[in-house]
DNA sequence: CATGAATGAGGCTTCATTCAT
DNA sequence: GATGAATGAAGCCTCATTCAT
């Protein structure tokens, strides 16, 4: 089923579609392995070109430069994940019970039913904790959120956002405390793996559960 | 009397103490204002050096590379801020005050009392909120980490915990919460800036006020 | 006939092969001159692409580094040695004869019947004799050797080894003589332009005629 | 008694008598050591200054430049080696057995009677063999001569020309044949290390007198 | 459409050297 | 006499990008 889904990115992030074709599509796959790699500041379309055994030239007739590319695996991300929390909250009207499959969703990339062979979700999710950040910490955040880059990432915290305000009408800090979650469940996960005194979570067999009982608990708390 | 407080770096961190000579003090105070300017990213020592008119060589005899330098600011931050923090809790009893006081500091950096001629603490609070994520999402973090170079950070999670816990000696997840306190005081503040569908402070006059407010709500909550 | 002849070298010495287009034998043919006017330490790749009016990044095309192109350098020379060798010995039968030949080879590098246009084998030859054991003598020798940039070399002294033990099969040190041989011919050739002291050859018209009676005389005494 | 002894060094090379001093001493002596560690192009004056603990402006006190510097210490070994042949033969008349003697010193400069406290005469040894010929393959190799810098080594030629012309008067190539002994020990001590292929002699615990065998095997032949 | 070739610009770093104390 | 500080120049290399096929 999943495979007649396809994500739609912003169309502005590309000069041709990359999900078109086959080196494309190599292009996706092999820059999210070599991102995760090398880290965003060391990975080069020189590098990417040597690896997939083609050439500078042919990444840029579907990018215009990594920045751009870089944003494309985040969106291609924020619109998965919206596609998961959406296609996973299906018929659930308890609204806790909601939020409560979203921060699964969150956490848990790998409870995912949507497969795109040429994107390893697992590796881009681990990309999107490691770097995501750098994607909007930049010179130029306030002209590429007038392009729309940055409206996957804000459609998931509307997500959130909506889900909190079924729950509790009044919350007074809806967006906000749906960016926290956002954050906090991936710098956990970061923290744990790297600077575990910033964290309460365990890095090992039960992170997963152990975040999820924490991030429903500082819910609970703040929602009431 | 702050004038006669010196704030002590990881000595890792540099080559030549940049703070016992002019050359020194000068490439501290221009480098916070051309990375606030610039980004990190194209924040260069040749830039750098043309901006105070001296040479790269001369930069190279402080800092053995741009990340150091950046790291050295970030440190340098993070104790002012452990020494901010302690020094405005100093005598304050009671841990929800303390608290209170801790959120004021961090959100407030101009509420200081410790003057550095060669230090612009605005400028550097800004810098730290914009870039501050990346001194720590890098390839080499265990390796940094293991050097001691987010000691200070630590510190000042570690402060913050403390108080927590003086507030509620059993609540489970102190670091964690702690560590969340931090990156959303400063996440709101950039987010109000750049992104406002992200959060719920509205940037502008009140803002100050607002995030301590919200931050306070939040904290109150979580901690019951 | 040598038109149709082409020399090869190790393809780990290049990134692209200098002789299959015009920028490479353009490198080729003016890395040999500048090397010989500059000598190898004070030539770079920046004055090499001053002189062809090319640039830097293009001959980084070609070659990882200086010290690289320098032993592609050799090797080119080596293996047209080696070519040069065979050719004008083949149907040569006196062993005697043939090592005469050899060594007028060696003395003589005039007697070419190969025109490559885009290398100077009298200049090049030249530059082995001035700079040739740079090549080996260097901390990475042992690591290079692995990687058979100097098997051309050693092919060179295979050979001399070989006709010696045709002259006199129970020799006990054929290798040792066919690398003093080669040494020792460059050596005098350097020694009578420069150290005349240390030579008993004197720099002049006469020097290859000199040199090569002898290197035959050496050669006659040792072999008996 | 070797302490009394001192040996004395072209003027010219250096500035400050580098003898004379601690400091002086300390470079000769970590210089033969750094130079032999990391080679001779790797080798600079920071490093130096570094590892005793100096400074660069120290050591051009010394030494104007690192090729001066290393044409010292090369100086510094010919002398050496010049009063070590001299030493070893006084009273010897017999020119053969002479030769012989001169072999020996040349191979195996372990058996030096005269110790200096601040030269480590087997690295300097090594470090000959390695990049002794990197002394007279530069650009400047006609002015550095006429400023004397090659005096000691056409020194040592000289004496075994000298010991040559004793054993057989009317030889006629006495130069030469005694700068091939020079060359043709120390390559044949670096080949076995590094390049086997181009020698007869193997690496190992024999290889000092395999080696002076083969050298009496070489010029007993080309004497007759 | 994809690629091979080329390159301008600049980043990062070290060298060699001088000056002032 | 030794050192600390500073720096101009250059080396080495990679990046991002364009053009022609």
């Amino acid at each position: 089923m999943g495979h007649f889904l396809s994500i739609t990115v912003n169309d502005k992030l590309y000069i041709k579609d990359p999900q078109s074709s086959d080196l494309g599509q190599k292009i996706l796959k092999n820059s999210i392995i070599l991102i995760d790699e090398l880290g965003l500041d060391n990975f080069t379309f020189k590098k990417l070109a040597d690896h997939i055994e083609s050439t500078e030239a042919s990444i840029y007739r579907y990018f215009e430069n990594k920045q751009k590319l870089f944003l494309y695996l985040l969106n291609w991300y924020w619109e998965w994940l919206n596609f998961m929390l959406e296609n996973n909250t299906i018929n659930v009207s308890d609204p806790r019970k909601k939020l409560r499959i979203m921060l699964m969703v969150l956490i848990d990339s790998a409870k995912r039913n949507l497969d795109v062979e040429y994107i390893d979700e697992d590796i881009l999710h681990r990309l999107v904790i490691v770097e995501g950040a750098k994607g909007y910490h930049t010179k130029f955040v306030d002209q590429q959120n007038n392009e729309g880059f940055f409206l996957a990432y804000k459609q998931v915290c509307a997500s959130l956002s909506q889900t909190i305000m079924e729950i509790k009408p009044d919350f007074p800090y809806t967006r906000s405390v749906a960016s926290m979650i956002l954050e906090m469940t991936f710098s956990n996960i970061y923290f744990s793996d790297h600077l575990p005194k910033l964290t309460s979570i365990e890095s090992g067999e039960d992170r997963q559960d152990e975040l999820l009982k924490m991030m429903e608990f500082i819910v609970d708390k703040i929602l009431g």
